[in-house]
DNA sequence: CCTGCATGATTGAGAGTTCAACAAGTACAC
DNA sequence: GTGTACTTGTTGAACTCTCAATCATGCAGG
């Protein structure tokens, strides 16, 4: 690895770190979760009848079972999430997204959204958005070709979900 | 946020979560350390002397100095790190490389590297690469202007460092 | 049937991080 | 000096995450 592509590591991973621990310290100091449960409500607000199977919700983003189960119990205890059986395979659990926990998603958003767009999109031109869109395709593509948190809804029409939860 | 753009922040989000995932779970399994140690075992490999007050450790990444003192704790206990009282202020502390340690980043270095390479560099056309170095640059100046992890020893002379732990 | 194995999800222990509180030392006025 | 304010670094508790082990259920083959 040249100097200079070693340069661009350490300025990369600074920005990245410096980028999630802000937004992590902005959603914690604000809306009281960490940001990988308001991924999780993200998540559920957009699925149909705002349910998911736990494992359908673990794929969405690389999140382990253990991690998610975790993750629910915490949810469920503050009331933002509660969990079902499922009749047909009784293995199975639902997690569905509460009304109470809809409103701490919206009303956690837009702040949110607000710093995102000021520590990332605001900091950037127009033609550099587009090349972060395509190299974090790149990225994606070398992670195994694991799906991920790319939108499920990428179809060209786009718009399956509710204006206030979108970043 | 237009869609497009929130297309863009869930690639970039998946992107970035999982290609350090990627790295941690790397270092995790073939070095048995987190990329936070590996980092600090890094910065205090470059330092003159293998060594860097408590502070200035903490302020090469925007790590806590709780975390630090913590982090530090467990690299003692490795045996890869020692502390030594500064003589001028009584207050500070060194944190020092040992031998053990030193040896110990040397074993890791090549692996890191390889998986770093192989995840981010090779899924990159020159062109990307150049435009994630520019993209970071512009993240960092919008993180409050933070130094960071930027090279320290970005100096003209440079080369400070042994060849094996570089990234 | 029922044995063997895969799957969905949970549990508990261990590790790292954060936050607030703290101890110890320094700086600087008055 | 004495007092006040700031800096340096550590500590303990609470929280999240990981890993391995576990339980319960589904499913296929003899």
């Amino acid at each position: 690895m040249t100097d200079h592509e070693q340069q661009i590591w350490r300025s990369f991973l600074s920005a990245t770190l410096g980028l999630t621990d802000a937004l992590a310290r902005q959603l914690q100091r604000e809306a009281g979760m960490p940001h990988a449960y308001y991924e999780i409500l993200v998540a559920l607000s957009e699925a149909p009848d705002r349910t998911l199977r736990m494992s359908e919700l673990a794929g969405i983003r690389g999140s382990s079972r253990s991690r998610l189960s975790h993750a629910i119990a915490r949810l469920e205890e503050a009331g933002w999430v509660r969990r079902r059986g499922c009749p047909t395979d009784k293995r199975g659990s639902y997690a569905i997204l509460t009304d109470k926990g809809f409103a701490a998603l919206e009303s956690a958003a837009p702040g949110h959204v607000t710093e995102v767009r000021e520590k990332l999109f605001d900091q950037l031109t127009p033609e550099q958005v587009e090349q972060l869109g395509e190299i974090s395709m790149a990225i994606q593509r070398g992670l195994g070709g694991a799906p991920q948190l790319t939108c499920p809804n990428l179809t060209a029409n786009g718009r399956a979900q509710t204006a206030d939860t979108r970043h």
